[in-house]
DNA sequence: TGTTAGCACTCGCATGTAGAGAGTGCTAAT
DNA sequence: ATTAGCACTCTCTACATGCGAGTGCTAACA
């Protein structure tokens, strides 16, 4: 059922009551199109189309004696067929690439302020996801001791693993060492790990770290328990997904959740951030711009919105998603172009400067 | 006007009422107290003390012909003089050191931990402030090249600044190098920075970096504008509060937030968080719970609120900030037990993992 | 055959009214 | 000082009513 089926009245009919659904959240009417969107025809005939679109499944009425207004399905055809991608205003464009630039040089910096940007300039909630860890690749590790005094050789204390991600994604983590390494040991382990591990995804490393005889291999059968403990402890980090979300309170500007019963349901969804993370990243695989409209949400309390989501990019690897939660009666061609052009400049400022 | 003032039978009610109050959500009339809390009087005498404590300004009634109602005036009586310190059981008190020692060797992940558990034991907000960066002392500095091969002495492109601090937070930061720098001139620098820049506060160190006389007296007058640059850059970062926050979605459990427009402010302010950092730093001075109610919070969206916070230390520091926010009727006896019980096990896990 | 005007019908919503319920303050008795 | 009784006040809910918006249908028209 494509939009091919649909003769040029019945578009523009569909096209005016999305539009006017989208700006006042209530039923549209056949005189309401006759007198905003003057297309020639009258009232009368304008309902014989609406009758027609409902048998079609692109519009419903709340109640009989009440307007049309979009369903799922007729939202579907129109992103999928009907829809023309607007052109962002320059002024929008820079305001984009301005907050994402103006980052301070840390991966967290640039997800915080996009997710910011997102809700700020769609006028619903912005969204990243971090990239999937263990499918990072691990550009450098650097252990620094941090108790005591590092020149002492006997050190025992702490340690300060930093796993520079290929992403420019970098994670911290403190690792307790045993007595038995001092920090010569230390340094030896963090050479033998650079040069075997470099280049591996961080599964791969998990992997490896949890076999033994695969760390006899890297550390060349000189393999003490203490070292196979650090070892272990350095790559064990916590890969969830993070989620970053902005712009919650921008619901309360739309009609359809004014009542607490539609608001309650989705703001305990947000509330379960991990939750938001397994949603969308199974989602995250296919490139491009996604639209994923209302019960096409398999999560409770997502029935009523649309997500509208992309993937940012770097050296050609996927990393994360972005994207924007809003209701179901969104600005979708609006909410796409801007997606999908801040995802091009975020995809430019990792690739940049990170 | 303190509660000595208050003989024991205004005391009895006033707390009957407070508790009452925070069952129910409704006004308290005094059958049901003579009911419930069978004090050995009549309705008619319990009426007389209410009036009583109207006019002390520790109750009030919304409609003439309704119950009485808790005031600030009264809850801040109630929190300071009458209020009794209520244990948590021992399971409670798991929970929350499982919880907060069950982390991934970052502070960020203390952080959200505690957050949450904050939300979930007292089913209010939970928060986590971190701490303010600009007076946290510097423990050590690493410079790691990222870009190009790192044997390469000719090194052009990146370096992933490490920042740790004597709290144990963790600040990454990726730097632009220009040509000029070699990566033997960046470990010069990092020697150089470590040696004359650890143990003073990031406020500090960043007067120095932006004076030039105090930076050549550092680097011994042998100082380059593009040394210069770096070790500014390496220094200049985003010195932000940051705010953890969970549980926003359990005030739709409080009935007098179910209106829309009771929620809206409180929400539109919870978007805001660095006004929520603001808000709460500026009294993060004076160490101990302490308990801010309604209106005496000076921000929109926050009057019918109350907080509760502490701060959590770590060798004797002050670091940042944790607490509850929650409806002015509030369990305050149990919220300020969690409070408190929870700065103490993250001070704690603070002072032994990081 | 497609389009239009007219009209009866339906339904939601806002308004108005009445009665029930809860709680008070006051007064007089204990 | 305390209590019982009573009149009064106020909110909340349910129900009825009228208005407005919008439809579907029919008959007339190009």
């Amino acid at each position: 059922m494509t939009a091919r089926s649909l003769d040029f009245r019945k578009r523009e009919v569909l096209e005016a009551i999305i539009d006017c659904y989208n700006q006042t959240a209530t039923p549209v009417g056949s005189r309401t199109i006759e007198r905003r969107y003057g297309m020639g025809v009258s009232a009368a005939t304008i309902r014989n189309t609406m009758a027609d679109l409902e048998e079609l499944g692109y519009l419903t009425q709340p109640h009989p004696s009440a307007g049309r207004v979009p369903t799922e399905i007729g939202y579907r055809i129109y992103v999928d067929t009907l829809m023309e991608a607007e052109e962002l205003s320059s002024k929008e464009k820079e305001l984009i690439q301005e907050k994402c630039a103006s980052f301070d040089g840390s991966f967290e910096g640039i997800n915080e302020q996009t997710s910011k940007i997102l809700s700020e300039i769609s006028h619903y909630i912005g969204f990243v996801l971090t990239p999937e860890l263990h499918d990072s690749i691990l550009r450098r590790l650097e252990l620094i001791p941090i108790d005591g005094d590092s020149l002492n050789s006997e050190f025992r204390g702490k340690v300060l693993a930093v796993l520079l991600m290929a992403s420019g994604v970098v994670k911290n983590h403190i690792v307790s060492v045993s007595k038995g390494l001092s920090d010569k040991d230390i340094r030896r382990i963090s050479r033998i790990l650079n040069e075997k591990l470099v280049g591996l995804s961080l599964r791969r490393i998990q992997q490896i770290s949890h076999d033994t005889a695969d760390l006899k291999a890297i550390f060349d059968a000189d393999l003490s328990d203490s070292v196979v403990a650090f070892t272990r402890d350095t790559f064990s980090l916590n890969q969830e997904i993070h989620v970053f979300l902005d712009g919650a309170s921008n619901f309360f500007s739309q009609p359809e959740f004014l009542e607490v019963d539609k608001m309650e349901p989705l703001f305990r969804l947000l509330d379960q951030k991990q939750q938001i993370a397994e949603l969308l990243s199974s989602q995250q695989s296919t490139p491009g711009i996604q639209v994923v409209i209302g019960s096409e949400n398999k999560y409770e309390g997502m029935e009523m919105c649309s997500v509208v989501h992309s993937c940012y990019t770097s050296r050609g690897n996927v990393l994360g998603t972005i994207g924007v939660i809003g209701p179901t009666r969104m600005q979708y061609s609006r909410v796409v172009s801007i997606v999908d052009f801040t995802a091009q400049v975020m995809s430019q400022v990792c690739e940049h400067t990170l």
